[in-house]
DNA sequence: TCACAGAATGTAAACGTTTACATCTGTGAA
DNA sequence: TTCACAGATGTAAACGTTTACATTCTGTGA
């Protein structure tokens, strides 16, 4: 197929290991010679076979992704963050995703053998008894938004409760005492905590505490937009409603706003992760921002950090603090302010 | 580290060719023979080395993903679709992305020599001879909604023109004749492609074809929010607008709703690309379907297809045709739909 | 009992690198 | 001249697989 060192060396006319020490730079050679093996070497286009590298040197430069599904803004947010740090080391990306059930995540965990330095999870599926009985010896592993209460391993987890409390906090700041919650998926990690910090603080907040306010929902657009309907038929309706992510939000909107339910006048709205669009909304939307991208890199920092430290490294955990963004759906009097930078970096090549 | 097959066979007590046999299936061996091996690399963790494997097999089993960034919804529908045509076929996904110039785009492509069988290229930012030149002989490249005009490599694009038009044609459908457009950033060729949709339906549908009805925007909803003073400053101001994504469009209706301009009745607006949130706008948002995800799994099985085929492989060309959906922006009667089983299935795990 | 066929298994060479070690230069000091 | 030394280069052994080929079994019919 592709040229060998073999053979860059026989065009240059020396050896296979003075081939490479020049083009890894390592131990003396002489510019002259220096020279004729690069001239040779892009001549032939040659590059070192990865495979064969890191069978000896036992380094890939890569790390594996495992993710549950590729779905939707938030891994793709996920994903870019982690790309970004791990271009700047040097290290290329094996993604994984789509792992349903525990089967497939492990067949995807077992074809990383050799592949990868070092691994980022981030599948709620997935538990720790899986995870390192599949995990050939003490492999780097960071942990990303997962349920799993890892002594054994790095991880890195959003405020999911922080940031819920703080949400509810502003609606009973804003004099709200019923205070309604659309859950996410029951099975969804970041839906529960959420779930968790909403009752935490509506119950510190002496909100009205009952079960009876909470709507099950599932992250979907759609689930909010069917919940709208319930929350409507509550005796009294509450007053507020904390959405537990964006998407579910803009279909309790959007439902209201046809049912000429106002917002915030008769119902106000939160919701969680301030997805770009959250601030187009009619009303713009209040919720809670989360750095995706920050995460992913973060993670992807600490794992490389993890990497070089070696076996002397003892596993931490962190979380990542979130950032009310109050605006009209909840009451406050935002100015709209489409001056971020941040847009139009982020978006710039997305048709 | 993790163990060898080495190691296997002498747990075994049988030779690593044996082993080899059992857990790759071929060759003739004793059921006793096979379970006793098959134990010992159970209790060994053993799990080949993908590196050693394809050194000699010639096959890694892993395609890469070029992309040019990995932002939005757009990228990571792709990337989903082509995961799960490459999961059924046991391949890895070899992922790179955020290449701003062709430097970075020529680093990636070297990296990933013998590492991936097969390359998904997804940058606009990187030409033909740019391509040619860093690829080892004749790799099977597929190139998915590229401005490379190769004859020499396969290609799947979106039906950008034809799409653009039906939504022109569309809203002239609905009696307007002053259609203004949007547009996406120039060195897109998404954008340039609708824009030239827009320009031949405007033409051949006999509506007001001048420069000045196309405002200059960047994919991003804050540049349609901008653009929405730039329309309505003009004398006289257009009936209907066409943007060249739904971000801008959201924009757009976020700006005019504002203002007090009322849509569809002052002015209609069409967007392009049918996000998932399109439905759920007030009013809901009429738009040109495109499934990225399809578009994904397209394209990697006919890389797979082109990967068995060998040498004896004809580059082969592909528009993917888009759908339009009339919703009310565009002063369509449509009722509201939030029936579709697409989105629950679509972004269950997303919080 | 003997060849023999076929099945089961072992042996060793390859794949393309890196790198410890050996070798070969030339240079300056003794 | 001889020696030690350092710099430049070559040699060959690894790394963990797969697989062509060789070898060893096992049973079978003559």
């Amino acid at each position: 197929m592709s040229a060998t060192i073999r053979e860059v060396a026989l065009a240059a006319g020396v050896s296979v290991a003075t081939v490479s020490r020049v083009l890894n730079g390592k131990g003396p050679v002489r510019e002259v010679t220096s020279r004729r093996v690069r001239a040779a070497a892009d001549r032939l286009r040659y590059v070192p076979h990865s495979g064969a590298r890191s069978l000896i040197t036992r380094r890939t430069n890569a790390i594996g992704v495992l993710l549950p599904d590729l779905f939707g803004e938030f891994f793709s947010e996920a994903i870019r963050g982690i790309d970004r740090a791990a271009r700047g080391a040097g290290y290329q990306l094996l993604v994984s995703g789509s792992h349903g059930d525990r089967a497939q995540a492990q067949t995807a965990l077992r074809s990383m053998r050799g592949r990868v330095d070092g691994l980022i999870v981030m599948s709620p599926s997935i538990d720790g008894p899986t995870l390192s009985a599949n995990l050939p010896e003490g492999w780097p592993v960071m942990l990303l938004n997962c349920a799993v209460d890892g002594a054994a391993f790095d991880s890195i987890n959003i405020d999911n409760e922080g940031g819920a409390a703080a949400m509810v906090k502003h609606l009973a700041g804003l004099g709200h005492r019923r205070i309604a919650h659309l859950t996410g998926p029951a099975d969804n990690w970041d839906a529960r905590e959420r779930l968790r910090g909403y009752r935490l603080a509506v119950r510190s907040a002496g909100g009205e505490d009952a079960r009876e306010l909470e709507v099950p929902g599932d992250f979907t657009e759609e689930s909010g937009y069917r919940a709208a309907r319930v929350v409507l038929g509550m005796r009294p309706p509450p007053t507020a409603i904390f959405a537990a992510n964006d998407s579910m939000a803009i279909g309790l909107l959007s439902a209201f706003q046809e049912t000429g339910v106002r917002i915030p006048g008769d119902i106000a709205i939160g919701g969680f992760d301030d997805i770009p669009i959250a601030r187009f909304m009619t009303p713009p939307l209040s919720s809670v921002a989360v750095s995706i991208a920050d995460l992913g890199a973060r993670a992807m920092k600490r794992l490389l950090a993890a990497l070089t430290d070696g076996s002397r490294h003892v596993p931490c955990h962190e979380t990542l603090p979130t950032r009310l963004v109050a605006r009209r759906s909840s009451g406050s009097r935002s100015p709209k302010p489409p001056t971020s930078s941040r847009h139009s970096r982020t978006r710039r090549k997305d048709p």
